[in-house]
RNA sequence: GCCCGGGUGGCGGAAUUGGUAUACGCGCACGACUUAAAAUCGUGUCUCGCAAGGGAUGCGGGUUCGAUUCCCGCCCCGGGCACCA
């Protein structure tokens, strides 16, 4: 393959180009973009002022995290397509805040600072610098002059304060639970913090250690997080992945008393309560049994050892194992609240104490763990709730006697050919297999032969297995002109040889006995509408049916539907309907240097006191030495002076809280401070709040959907409570999530695997202009795209033409082709939409088909070139500002004229290509006036050659006009 | 296992209130310019067929005058959750 030779095309833009009067000039990148990005700066373009009678709009980029590795091709993405965005938006006449900033609080500063011996402060400031460098030449329209920094004192006040607000109201608390904790990191992780049971960051397995932690009390806000996922105009996959993460599950606690002298009573959480009648036992985990330790529960010395095998066992277990099921019956009985039975109190490890209530009804007919759990330990398996179908071919007869039966299907199959003996019925529509009623004392399996011989003759069956339990079924038995409710169960054979008896005549007048192929036994051919529930039996031994049905054995509840039984069940055992969670509370300490310090103060006498408002921030202490200590403790607990300090409230000798916060703290509510960068007496002015917010366009990758986007929404609702904020949401829309960009060789771009692409390269190859078209053309924006440097070459061409199109401005050219006028409009249009929609790839797309076309033209009409040049700006900002000042377009920059209006009646032409059809397939073309109706079109279309060739001697059927589009003749 | 999203040329991809499938770009081939090459410009580029015409949007059915688009059943890929009761 042909690679293109960089260097070579370099030399084509030489840095000494220079400009000639009345020659045409050369496209020079490297000139061009300097020179607009510093003049910008110095007439403060991009400043954005507070308050203006312009409707506003906040765009937002997910702030960086300045590695020290600077930025790849990948970065930019994101920023490049909120920087068009913004620039639409501005031209569109609207006030635009984009602003900047970086969070560089956390680990990856930290670790990066330790690994180059350099103290994270600087490490960071350097890193900012970098980053700051690399944006600038992409020629961004930030406002710098808000620009944010979570690791400047002056910022991390409010973080600090916000905390404090949420200490107040009880929403910040200590735990002495056990937490996952990253033995490499050496600190405690949150929930989210986690990837299959690993450290995200570090992938080291994490282990559950008890210390003193504190957590953010995020579940008070689960309800409100889940449900307002309605109001946000976000991704569906990004609500999905919070809706997921939150995991509401709707049930009931019920309480089941023991038989017992110890008194107590097991409350269990179910999600089916409708299936209560089947719990034959229940399932307590380890940890809830220990607790009744502490209630003077005698348990034997089995038990007890069971327990605190087990708990030994699952401190050390990783969070992804699923062990082999294991318990003990604990010699307790408790009453099934529903059936009345004394059933038996197993301690198992497939329980989690931290889930529900710790205790779980077991109902194995209708739960695959309980019921691996019951064949293990030979417990009781009843059977309560069966699938209910009804025949769509042969559905109930209104009018009709209902008749219910006690039913039997014989499968049986020939062992040798594999094909299997069905009815063939002659009176009617029917194929069926062997069949009947099963009655008075007899077994399924003896009914089941029975019916065979009757039927068939066959005599010689050998037992494969029953197809699980009964499956109800509704249909209407024309042979004998009654609705029938039937309770039936399939028994599968193997016949053995053909050894056959006489059938008497009315059973051979009725139906033929047939063989046919396993591929035919499909329903409605078979005409049992529980087909489909026999074949998922017939080669899966183990059936445990969790749909929804109809119930059995349960008492009153009998033939309710399993979903409509649930309510009244529940209120018949008195138990209570609820709601629980996966979500758990936000664990907020890191025993780390490089965090914001926790605002609290512990005081001998007084214990755990807030820092008051007054003495914010508490700064982060310089500090020689902060590497993780490891004991759990930070180490920020070595530095005395530090430490040591005074109780507000008592002025007695107190300590300060020593554990940092974590990356996520300074990103939770940081797009409230752009609004108001440099307050110092409040988190943000109320007004300027009430103006900007909430964040109209947020901008960013997925792998922030259920961590950043739901502790910043959180964050929000918590200060939308305490009247800080006014939206109930902060991030009102997010167009769509940022597909990340891969390494040419189609693995994720890092240096590890030395694929990675510099911007500042590709910047000084193609030019900025050249990569920002590239970036967003590439493909759909959420999409994930390999690199490729050698395709840039198709934007950067595009460019040159559309620079080359200047040499063809005629400014006494009159505008009166109306194809090209077609053209223009329908790609102002489209152009505007796409961004509104982030579909970049085909506003470029369309951009490129307007260029071609006015390529092929002599003249070009200078209002429709600077039309090209304003829908293009927001794309290419230096190269269009270039020739708009150069050919003096406009006495200011591009950026500040105003976005162009498409006129509808200008969308399409006069002449319309009308597509013609023999049925259903083009055949021909034809250009007519629009709007032509339909008979003098039909009358038209009927004298093209290829049309009358196509429609002689046929009947024409049918004929299909559409409007400006289409005729379709339908011939036999 | 449950829940989302997706499958279209050699490649990135376009087109869905059902109406010309493969826009735009890359690559490739040929041609023009050039001593030559690069760049640039032009032409061609799903597939079978000389043509007429046929076939193709993961697979199999269905609805329709007409299906990439809607319905049913599968297969595969990506993602979220998961002993969550």
């Amino acid at each position: 393959m042909k690679q293109y030779d960089h260097k070579k095309i370099e030399k084509k833009w030489p840095d000494s180009a220079k400009a000639t009067t009345g020659k045409q000039v050369e496209y020079n990148h490297k000139k061009i973009e300097k020179k607009w990005q510093e003049k910008w700066q110095q007439d403060n373009l991009y400043q954005t002022s507070d308050f203006s009678s312009k409707p506003k709009c906040f765009v937002l980029d997910m702030f960086p995290y300045p590695s020290g590795e600077g930025l790849h091709v990948g970065h930019p993405k994101g920023y490049i397509a909120t920087d068009v965005y913004s620039r639409m938006k501005t031209m569109q006449g609207f006030n635009v805040l984009h602003p900047m900033g970086f969070d560089a609080f956390g680990l990856p500063a930290e670790n990066y600072a330790l690994k180059n011996k350099i103290h994270p402060r600087v490490a960071v400031e350097k890193n900012i610098a970098r980053y700051k460098k690399q944006l600038e030449m992409i020629g961004f329209n930030y406002d710098w002059d808000r620009e944010i920094n979570t690791t400047d004192p002056e910022y991390y006040k409010w973080t600090q304060w916000i905390f404090l607000q949420m200490f107040k109201k009880g929403l910040a608390y200590e735990s002495f639970a056990p937490i996952n904790w990253c033995p490499s990191c050496q600190t405690g992780l949150a929930n989210e913090d986690l990837e299959d049971g690993r450290c995200e960051r570090c992938s080291s397995e994490i282990e559950k250690r008890p210390m003193r932690q504190w957590v953010l009390k995020i579940t008070d806000y689960a309800d409100r997080l889940l449900q307002d996922l309605d109001l946000l105009d976000w991704p569906k996959h990004i609500k999905e992945s919070q809706k997921n993460w939150i995991g509401r599950s709707e049930g009931a606690l019920i309480k089941f008393p023991l038989i017992d002298s110890f008194k107590y009573e097991v409350e269990v959480f179910t999600t089916r309560p409708d299936t209560i009648f089947g719990a034959t036992f229940l399932a307590v985990s380890p940890e809830l049994a220990k607790t009744w330790f502490l209630m003077n529960w005698e348990a034997s010395v089995e038990v007890k050892d069971y327990i605190d095998q087990t708990l030994k066992d699952r401190a050390k277990q990783t969070l992804k194992d699923n062990p082999e099921k294991t318990g003990i019956n604990s010699g307790l009985l408790a009453k099934n609240p529903a059936s009345g039975e004394n059933i038996p109190v197993w301690i198992t490890n497939y329980v989690l104490g931290d889930v529900g209530t710790g205790a779980i009804m077991a109902v194995p007919a209708h739960d695959d763990r309980d019921f691996e759990f019951a064949t293990k330990y030979n417990l009781k398996v009843q059977e309560v709730v069966i699938p209910n179908r009804i025949d769509i071919t042969n559905p109930p007869v209104a009018g009709k006697k209902s008749v219910v039966r006690s039913n039997v299907h014989a499968i049986v199959r020939n062992s040798i050919t594999g094909k299997i003996l069905c009815l063939n019925w002659l009176k009617h529509p029917w194929v069926t297999f062997p069949m009947g009623g099963v009655e008075e004392g007899e077994d399924i399996e003896s009914a089941a032969r029975r019916e065979v011989l009757e039927e068939t003759g066959y005599k010689n069956l050998k037992l494969i297995k029953i197809l699980g339990g009964q499956v109800r079924a509704e249909y209407f038995a024309a042979h004998k002109d009654e609705n029938r409710i039937a309770f039936t169960q399939a028994v599968m054979f193997d016949l053995e040889n053909e050894d056959r008896d006489e059938v008497k005549t009315e059973e051979s007048e009725a139906h033929e006995v047939i063989w046919l192929e396993r591929e035919k036994i499909k329903y409605p051919y078979i005409a049992h509408s529980e087909l489909n529930d026999w074949l998922s039996r017939w080669d899966d031994d183990k059936k445990v049916f969790i749909g929804e049905g109809v119930l059995v054995n349960s008492g009153q509840f009998n033939d309710l539907n399993s979903v409509e039984a649930q309510e009244k069940i529940v209120e018949f055992v008195g138990g209570k309907k609820t709601t629980t969670y996966k979500l758990k509370d936000w664990v907020f300490s890191r025993q780390r240097y490089w965090g914001e310090p926790i605002p609290i103060i512990h005081c001998v006498k007084c214990g755990v006191v807030p820092v008051p408002e007054k003495d914010l921030p508490v700064k982060l202490p310089e500090v020689e030495h902060y590497e993780p200590t490891g004991t759990g403790e930070s180490p920020l607990a070595n530095i005395t002076d530090w430490v040591n300090t005074t109780c507000p409230v008592c002025g007695g000798e107190a300590k300060r809280e020593t554990n940092t916060m974590p990356q996520w703290a300074g990103s939770s509510w940081y797009y409230l401070r752009y609004m108001d960068p440099k307050n110092k007496q409040t988190l943000v002015d109320p007004l300027k709040e009430k103006y900007w917010a909430p964040v109209d366009v947020y901008v960013g990758g997925t792998e922030h959907a259920t961590r950043h986007l739901i502790y910043a929404r959180f964050w929000h609702k918590f200060l939308y409570d305490i009247g800080v904020v006014s939206t109930l949401e902060p991030f009102a829309r997010i167009g769509k999530s940022l597909g990340l960009i891969l390494g040419e060789d189609g693995k994720k771009m890092s240096k590890r695997f030395g694929n990675v692409v510099n911007p500042d390269e590709v910047v000084a190859l193609y030019g900025a202009d050249t990569l920002r078209v590239y970036e967003m053309f590439m493909g759909p924006f959420d999409g994930e795209i390999s690199w490729s440097t050698d395709s840039m070459i198709g934007s950067r061409r595009f460019l040159e033409k559309v620079w080359r199109l200047q040499s063809k401005i005629d400014i006494n050219n009159q505008a009166d082709n109306a194809e090209v006028l077609v053209l223009v409009h329908q790609t102002i249009k489209k152009v505007g939409e796409d961004i509104e929609s982030f579909s970049f790839n085909t506003a470029i797309s369309s951009l490129m088909i307007l260029v071609n076309k006015l390529e092929t033209l002599d003249k070009i009409n200078l209002e429709i070139y600077q039309i090209l040049l304003k829908i293009l700006a927001p794309f290419a900002p230096h190269v269009t500002e270039e020739i708009w000042q150069n050919n003096n377009f406009g006495q200011e920059s591009i950026t500040l004229s105003s976005w162009p209006s498409f006129d509808g009646d200008k969308l399409s032409s006069d002449e319309i290509t009308i597509i013609i059809q023999i049925n259903g397939k083009l055949r021909e073309k034809i250009v007519v006036g629009k709007d032509l109706p339909d008979g003098e079109l039909l009358s038209k279309v009927k004298t093209l050659p290829k049309v009358q060739t196509a429609l002689e001697g046929k009947v024409i059927e049918k004929e299909i006009v559409v409007k400006n589009r289409l005729v379709n003749f339908v011939i036999v």
